[in-house]
DNA sequence: TTGTACGCGTTATCAC
DNA sequence: GTGATAACGCGTACAA
């Protein structure tokens, strides 16, 4: 392999092969109507120069990339990374190649992220974030880019959703609880950590009005470290409680700083996951948590995409149903 | 918003503020050369008609798609995730947007993804992944496409790489467990797990050979659960050892199995984790573990590779040294 | 300061 | 079956 040259084109592939631009291109392509032995020596001379086609040419003159722009708020969240894996799964399969944008919950980024997904040029966009609304996503549609939003309801032409069932399930664990369960229930309150927890809260808050209940809203960073500082501090004065936490790092940090403050779990101390992954089930004492599998929701979410691509979307809004998954950190 | 329309182009922007392509293409890419007065006009009509460039058509003509390819085995390991983080970080800071390349863990994957990193003509490419080898790296480099190779020792012209150091500080570790532990060492091979885990095994080895110890080399599966059921099973005839394990995962699978089958830790089990992240402290009973932060590593092979790409790198070679943490799995 | 014309590397529509 | 040639949307010498 020579080094140091430019990269070769199609031109030159033409002149050194003998043929023309159209008969190379149509190799390229795989088309039929060349002949075997042209097909041979172009391919032949393709390998001597080592010539590769230019994606960038390529989608300019076809007006399609194949390339996917995903649009998440960190790629640092455990059920983040699962569903980043499930969706490169299904669009290598399917032949296209993930292009990632990352707000970092900023709103500020998620503005030039918008931006930055209508100039590139994706053939599609799978949405999961919460620091862009409506209107953001409208306007990407509106550029004629096929739009995924995942924890969503939006659907229109060429945009389609899916969304978590959590709020129902939430208030069935919470009334049930109410039955025999004799702790007051905290909810822990992350700012800024997107609508899902923010509904979820609702619904936390609906369960109590409705049963008449007292309960708490605990404002916590969104760090492992600093939860499980604030809870050492919360644990002096506060000796038991039903703790709802977002993540499974946010719900060990309860549990850890329960247990390293001599109170025990579940015994006085109750967690809840409510967005759990497998480090629920690794953790001691085990998390009870609420689960999607983030895996499936992220194939699905591309499998959706190419469904629109393909002009085939029939269902353009899917529900995943989260299940209770009751271990040991509640009784 | 209009939906449905085509893209307008520059040239209709041209047309409708009434000067000519170069004029709007200069107020786009702000050069100073254009009156304050026809700048205002031109972006007003770029506003009125909601015009975007495309990414694909500047790319095209100025040999320069902002684009970075990231090539991973998988984005669902933590370490990597932490990885991503950093680098999605300074490359938003720089202006550059990650589009990922992913192997998982197959030669045929590794293949097809080093032909799409140079179609692609991302501007370069940081890779960490052992399943490409330095015929991969090079073919890249080829191609004019400038590499960050992370985990390996490989540079050259326009490629410049990370690597960990591993190997010395657990031979330190080993050997000063020799002085005062009583226990068997287990090495727990996974298999295809990459370079740094077997250069970190022959160091293993290496460490009891020249003491003449004796060791033990357990093979396992990449998966928490099926470590747990292995050791499950393991724990039942033999009930005490030191255990090396890859990552936290798989290390909370031997002390969780210990644990869960009557041994104490670390008492009759020790564990150290290898590639310790956040979960590692987080996990009861804490894990000893050693520990590179891979943000950190992800931001510094961003910046090597922007520094390529602005042909100022002169450290070529960076190596990030790993630490030990012990903590309670380990006495 | 502004406009003209060409190049970037392909695909695609024609002819032949 | 094969070959000119015009797009695709933009940057940029060069000229005006």
């Amino acid at each position: 392999m020579n080094n140091m040259k430019d990269r070769v084109t199609i031109y030159e592939v033409a002149k050194a092969s003998g043929y023309s631009l159209a008969t190379v291109s149509r190799v390229i392509n795989k088309q039929s109507n060349v002949t075997e032995e042209t097909r041979k020596k172009v391919e032949a001379t393709i390998a001597r120069l080592g010539y590769k086609p230019s994606a960038l040419a390529q989608a300019l003159a076809t007006n399609k990339t194949t390339n996917i722009g995903i649009v998440i708020p960190s790629a640092n969240y455990v059920y983040i990374a699962n569903m980043l894996n499930g969706m490169t799964e299904v669009a290598k399969a399917k032949g296209y190649v993930l292009t990632l944008f990352v707000t970092n919950h900023s709103r500020e980024d998620a503005l030039s992220v918008v931006e930055k997904v209508i100039t590139s040029h994706v053939d599609g966009a799978v949405i999961f974030d919460d620091e862009l609304d409506v209107e953001d996503i409208n306007k990407i549609s509106s550029y004629q880019v096929p739009v995924v939003v995942v924890n969503n309801t939006i659907v229109g032409d060429k945009v389609a959703s899916i969304n978590f069932g959590y709020e129902h399930k939430i208030k069935e664990i919470i009334k049930n609880y109410f039955k025999s369960g004799d702790k007051k229930m905290y909810f822990l309150h992350v700012h800024n950590s997107g609508r899902l927890l923010e509904r979820i809260e609702k619904a936390f808050i609906e369960s109590h009005l409705e049963e008449k209940r007292s309960y708490g809203i605990l404002s916590c960073d969104d760090s492992y470290r600093q939860t499980y500082q604030d809870f050492i501090s919360f644990f002096k004065n506060t000796h038991q409680g039903y703790f709802l936490a977002y993540r499974d790092s946010i719900a060990m940090a309860v549990t850890n700083a329960a247990l390293d403050s001599g109170l025990s779990v579940p015994g006085d101390v109750e967690v809840l996951s409510i967005i759990g992954t497998k480090y629920a089930s690794m953790a001691r004492p085990q998390l009870s948590a609420m689960h999607i599998d983030m895996k499936q929701v992220g194939m699905k979410a591309m499998d959706m995409m190419t469904d629109l691509l393909n002009g085939g979307l029939d269902e353009k809004s899917f529900k995943f149903e989260s299940n209770y998954l009751p271990r040991v950190s509640t009784k």
